[in-house]
DNA sequence: GCAAGGTC
């Protein structure tokens, strides 16, 4: 009889795998806080235990704070990340229950952060048994696919696919933290104060791809064209129509549309009808969900990832980090429907798919991931939600049940009408079928536009006809959402990652506003790494990453030979970079200096309203308040500042009494908002207690 | 203190 250890990527999946092998009853053997599963099948006694992500992670062997640094190895992962603590505790317990193990197995995520999750823990926490391990492959955590992979696993770990992971850590790490440490540096050395600054394979080109469209929106030369406009008579009814052949590049072209139709009789010319059918919306993958929570809510990725996180946690909705549209039956579609029919909210939609006589069959994206389904939601009953994690899970659960209604259908009515030589098009649009949109309300719509019923040869008299002048629009800027569809296009990042790397690009302050702009400091870093390391801004380090892990894996590459020939070539660019440093921080001290102003810049000084309000630090007292830069001419306006928790300067006035609000952070889980005016009517009554 | 990647 065997004793197996089978290592999972998490402790959801552990728990699947457990269930789906066992042939009798499962038993928890971890403890409370470590996931472990005691259980038998055939001969085999195995014990399914749970990664936590990566539990290891790269660190600089040599200590201290120069650069470039080459020589790095694998620590656990809480000796370089403090929240994740609790990784110390977790690897004591794998390695507890490797030790009665004679049969090691990887069963994370069949992919090559996965593989190399797996080799980790197996290497350093089960004692060198990466090197008798044998490896699960699994598209789906289902019984079926579990106990397949399970009968059919291979021999060994997958070697390569491990090593083209090492390499992407490896050579993230060289490229991200060598490039940071050279900014922060040049910056210091040139007098600059200290101010974390970071560059890196996915940060840099996302932050240049944003550079890139704001020198195209200063460039841009706005070109004038005409729009024409009519409203056209027919069967009795005005109704808006439009030039047949769009815009208009000239003005004597635009006046002389007008001129000739204005008022003239015309005919009917063409009329034509479809039907256009419109499929329900596709299950949520996370990009998805976030672009769409931003569509209805302004939320940003970042908040909508947090709170679909915390609902996954509260088993509210399926895993989150999922890149996939596609919702598989053994998902259990009634199960979910009923219970979401439990939910007042949902009872009447849910109740009516369930019965309808319609096999429960989903729309499907094209999208799809190895180790999860679409988002969707688990059926548990949602009570006591807070407002923003409602409107999320709402958005979850119409989505779902939408996926499984039919599709709408409408009328689309096409009116050509000539008036003379010139050409007008009026459209009609009507709803026949609902469908799906009934079920996604209040988040979809479909629009909606009356025309009477006319045929060909009818008079159509065009009532008015005017032309209006527009200027082609410089490109758009980015937001929150566009630009992580730009990373998820480019291949930059990852579903986990997106909205955190642009949150880094926030923090820094290298990008500002909801339309987002590039800061001063960011378009001089940028400039900086353009000059220095071109390569980093691109998005073609992506791409010959990818292209090397992928000649690893096909055995065609080692990993020890990339790396020694990447840092050969970056070596002498760091050297480069040391000896001519002084003049490469020149520009980005200016810079961060004139960030740091910004930062502690309140706004205009309501009492003397020439100088501006600054939080300053007493030198006297260490304490920090809130004084005016004219001081020195004799404005005497302070106001109190909390001397706990990090406070920062944010663009709100106070909707009482419109003084500038400071928002301060790290006094437990909210953002304290704080009206600067010690006399403001908000502060009236029911003062704030002390803790936060 | 720095990357990007996984996770609760």
């Amino acid at each position: 009889m065997a004793k197996q250890l089978i290592v999972c990527e998490k402790p959801s999946a552990a728990m699947k795998v457990a269930y789906a092998l066992a042939e009798g009853s499962v038993k928890r053997v971890g403890g409370r806080l470590f996931p472990a599963y005691s259980l038998t099948r055939g001969q085999n006694a195995i014990t399914v235990v749970s990664a936590l992500g990566h539990l290891y992670a790269l660190d600089q062997r040599s200590v201290g704070w120069s650069y470039p640094v080459f020589d790095i190895k694998w620590v656990p992962i809480n000796d370089v990340d403090r929240r994740m603590a609790r990784a110390r505790a977790w690897i004591d317990s794998i390695s507890k229950h490797a030790e009665g193990a004679d049969e090691f197995i990887s069963a994370c995520d069949y992919d090559t952060e996965g593989s190399l999750i797996a080799y980790n823990v197996l290497r350093y926490a089960c004692r060198g048994a990466d090197a008798k391990a044998k490896r699960m492959r699994f598209s789906t955590l289902t019984k079926q696919d579990l106990v397949a992979a399970y009968e059919g696993m291979s021999s060994e770990l997958d070697a390569t696919v491990i090593e083209a992971g090492r390499a992407r850590h490896e050579l993230d790490w060289i490229f991200g933290v060598n490039v940071s440490r050279a900014l922060m540096d040049a910056q210091t050395m040139a007098g600059g104060c200290y101010e974390v600054l970071s560059a890196g394979r996915v940060q840099s080109p996302t932050l240049y791809a944003i550079y890139r469209r704001e020198n195209g929106i200063r460039l841009h030369v706005p070109d004038p064209y005409w729009v024409i406009a009519a409203e056209a008579e027919i069967a009795g009814e005005r109704v808006p129509a439009e030039y047949a052949e769009g815009r208009v590049l000239s003005l004597s072209e635009a006046e002389g549309v007008t001129r000739r139709c204005n008022g003239a009789d015309g005919v009917v010319s063409r009329v034509s009808g479809r039907r256009a059918v419109i499929p329900p919306p596709v299950p949520f993958d996370l990009g998805t969900l976030q672009s769409e929570a931003y569509r209805h809510f302004g939320f940003p990725p970042s908040r909508t990832q947090k709170i679909a996180e915390k609902l996954y946690l509260d088993a509210l909705i399926s895993y989150p980090r999922t890149s996939s549209q596609r919702l598989p039956p053994s998902l259990g579609y009634a199960r979910i429907l009923e219970g979401l029919g439990r939910n007042r909210n949902y009872a009447e939609a849910a109740t009516e798919l369930v019965s309808s006589g319609r096999p429960l069959r989903p729309r499907e994206g094209k999208k799809t991931d190895p180790a999860h389904p679409a988002v969707h939601p688990t059926g548990n009953l949602a009570e006591g939600l807070g407002r923003d994690d409602f409107r999320v899970y709402d958005l979850i659960a119409k989505r779902f049940m939408a996926a499984f209604a039919e599709a709408a259908v409408k009328e689309v009515t096409d009116v050509e009408m000539s008036c003379g030589g010139d050409r007008f098009l009026a459209r009609g649009e009507a709803v026949l079928i609902e469908g799906w949109s009934r079920f996604y309300a209040p988040y979809s719509f479909l629009r909606e536009a009356r025309l009477p019923k006319v045929s060909e040869g009818d008079p159509a008299r065009m009532a008015s006809v005017s032309h209006d002048a527009k200027y082609t629009e410089p490109p758009p800027r980015f937001n929150q959402s566009s630009i992580i569809k730009f990373m998820e296009r480019s291949g930059l990042g990852t579903k986990s990652t997106r909205a955190e790397i642009v949150d880094t690009l926030y923090r820094r302050g290298y990008i500002s506003g909801g339309m987002i702009e590039v800061t001063e400091l960011g378009a001089g870093v940028i400039t900086t790494l353009k000059r220095h390391f071109p390569r980093l801004v691109s998005i073609e380090l992506t791409r010959r990453v990818e292209a090397e892990m992928e000649e690893i894996e096909g055995g065609k590459a080692r990993r020890e030979e990339v790396m020694v020939s990447t840092i050969d070539e970056v070596r002498e660019t760091f050297e480069r970079m040391i000896s001519k440093e002084g003049g490469m921080g020149d520009g980005l001290a200016e810079l961060v200096k004139a960030k740091r102003e910004g930062d502690r810049t309140v706004g205009p000084c309501p009492s003397c309203k020439t100088g501006r309000l600054k939080v300053i630090r007493s030198k006297k007292s260490g304490k920090r308040f809130i004084g005016c830069s004219g001081y020195s001419s004799g404005c005497r306006f302070t106001a109190p500042l909390p001397q706990k928790g990090r406070v920062s300067v944010s663009k709100r006035r106070c909707k009482e009494c419109g003084y500038p609000i400071v928002e301060v952070r790290g006094l437990g889980r909210y953002v304290w908002r704080l009206c600067i005016n010690v006399e403001c009517p908000t502060k009236r009554g029911a003062g704030r207690g002390g803790g936060g």
